[in-house]
DNA sequence: TCATTTCTTCAAAGCGCTTTGGTATCTGCG
DNA sequence: CGCAGATACCAAAGCGCTTTGAAGAAATGA
């Protein structure tokens, strides 16, 4: 069933047909409607590609996932990928994902733009000093930034959450609690969440005149057997730190199983604040009672906004819609507590 | 850039470019090389509306994925995705995702057939009798199931695990140990891997005249909270279970926590085994030491593995591969001991 | 030598849609 | 009544690729 079909079985030109089921005003209203009901009847749908063809949209969005063998998936790309899927639907935007190798990942971009299979892309994991960032500005590919790069000489639109804050509030907050020796399990170094993430406990602990100590700040893919196994190294060691802060809740998970295999309790042994993307899978205990103390924000709710923007951006390249930071909550929860004197 | 362009500026037709672009025999082998050279050069790639238009095929492969409101993102779901994603890219295939809520699914389909925007389509979290299948059956659009549903009377592609079997196994191994009142933490009950898992333990516990409780199966999506939950329920409930069996991993690590929070110990005080779909982000312990007790298959292989399928199933619609079981490892933790007496 | 086959290449016809540039009919107004 | 401007429709030209059918050049065989 084709559009000249539908055309044809309705004693009208495709351009009229075409016309009609795209809103265009000049079409008579009652045919308007012939026409909706008859291709609704008919089952018909555009063939997607003649119409990428014909208007030069492709009505997708691109996601580029780097996984290199062995490497493990960022958790939380399911649950940003979920909130803006739900976005794309309704927008008449589909999504494509190209799982690649970090060696691709620029070739991509490129061949995205070249080939025109998608409108524009969501950049995720970024980087301090990302080079994606260039590149899609010079192939005039409109994106939009998961996160934040280093760069001030350009301006590009993102969504991301004040990470620095928000760490040099969770630091601040095991200082009050008198902890002086506080680790960081941060993601990995390289990303400009956890550069971000670093500084912001840095930042705290320098105003108290708390000296931070390198050999307690680490830096990897965020498992839960990262956070267990260098917990568990920390709690043996001869001046452990009293506090723990982690950039995830999976890797908080594996801290307090280290913390609960060694028969410690977590809030009075040993302090752990984490930040928390609101995974479903793993919720931080219940709304009214957290597990552990944490920074929140909604990854998923990142996901469609991302997404919304993304979408304006496109639709109205002249005026797009300014970038956001989200604050994230505070939340107190049953892991911290005063530091053992 | 276009073919034409590219033609013109070698001084040949668009369509020896074309064939001497895509391989076709009837060019000679100088002038393939050098049109090959040129297009490399000028960075050519034909574009893909009109290759889809002209060819019919898509090159694409769809994932729909339902996410109704506050459901929980399928945290294997990643996993998965990645592994298929890996086998697209070099097979010049790409990946779209459909994010809608469950009463579209059925309608994403028929558009996704008519529109011709896939070539087929992968199916998520079979159930038991699942109505996607003859739809799907009925649209001519290729597909694989990665689990299997009941139906007898029709044939389909698919990959599974050997379910039932493997939670046989783990049962009688708790059965072994001397365990009598056995719980199960599954998943949706009208999952078609749930459905054989329950089968599974019951099958074990009849051949031992060892009767099911009713009262100890349960079913939710499988998250933490959800092992946490009732876990310590049953902890705490006057004749509470010897043994749980849960379906994930993070279920696993709730129940655990459930555990430790009470003071006791796993694998003395209560003995878990847990279906481990070797997520990355939460892996078992390690090879060498595993935390728990469990029945072991990789999803992100199975992603692999069912994309293979769909693809050769595409390619070569009569001599399509053959549906495939798998058998899980069986691993023994530090989560499973001899019954309290 | 000429007929036949094999190699290369090309012109042109689609694929199914959108969009440009009309035309015919109808209205309103001086 | 006659003309300008709406209104409602259509024919035809693309969008950029693949594929069919044909044809010239070169190689082969009798």
């Amino acid at each position: 069933m084709t559009l000249k079909d539908l055309a044809r079985q309705l004693g009208l030109s495709p351009t009229t047909v075409s016309r009609a089921l795209n809103d265009y005003p000049e079409v008579n209203a009652e045919t308007r409607a012939r026409v909706k009901a008859a291709a609704r009847e008919a089952g018909y749908v555009p063939n997607i590609g003649a119409q990428r063809l014909a208007t030069g949209r492709a009505k997708t969005i691109g996601h580029v996932v780097v996984v290199d063998d062995h490497q493990i998936i960022n958790p939380f790309f399911a649950e940003f990928i979920a909130g803006a899927g739900e976005t794309y639907a309704p927008a008449g935007y589909e999504m494509t994902l190209s799982i690649v190798p970090g060696a691709q990942e620029m070739e991509v971009y490129r061949s995205m733009a070249a080939r025109r299979s998608v409108d524009g892309v969501i950049l995720h994991n970024s980087r301090a000093n990302d080079p994606r960032i260039a590149l899609l500005q010079e192939l005039k590919l409109p994106f939009v930034v998961h996160g934040r790069s280093e760069l001030t000489d350009t301006d590009y639109l993102y969504l991301d959450i004040a990470n620095t804050r928000a760490f040099e509030h969770a630091t601040n907050h095991l200082l009050d609690l008198g902890h002086k020796r506080i680790a960081l399990l941060n993601g990995l170094a390289d990303l400009s969440f956890a550069k971000r993430r670093r500084a912001g406990v840095e930042k705290a602990m320098a105003a108290r005149q708390v000296k931070p100590e390198e050999s307690l700040m680490f830096s990897a893919e965020m498992s839960e057997g990262y956070g267990y196994q260098v917990t568990s190294e920390l709690l043996a060691s001869s001046n452990a730190p009293t506090a723990v802060i982690t950039s995830s809740i999976l890797t908080a998970a594996g801290a307090a199983r280290a913390v609960a295999d060694r028969g410690l309790t977590l809030g009075r042994d040993l302090s752990l604040i984490t930040h928390d993307d609101v995974l479903g899978y793993f919720p931080n205990g219940t709304p009214q009672s957290p597990v552990f103390t944490a920074t929140r924000s909604s990854i998923r709710k990142a996901g469609k906004c991302t997404a919304q923007m993304l979408i304006a951006a496109i639709n109205d390249p002249d005026t797009p819609p300014p970038s956001e930071v989200w604050n994230p909550d505070f939340v107190i929860g049953r892991s911290t507590g005063a530091a053992p004197f």
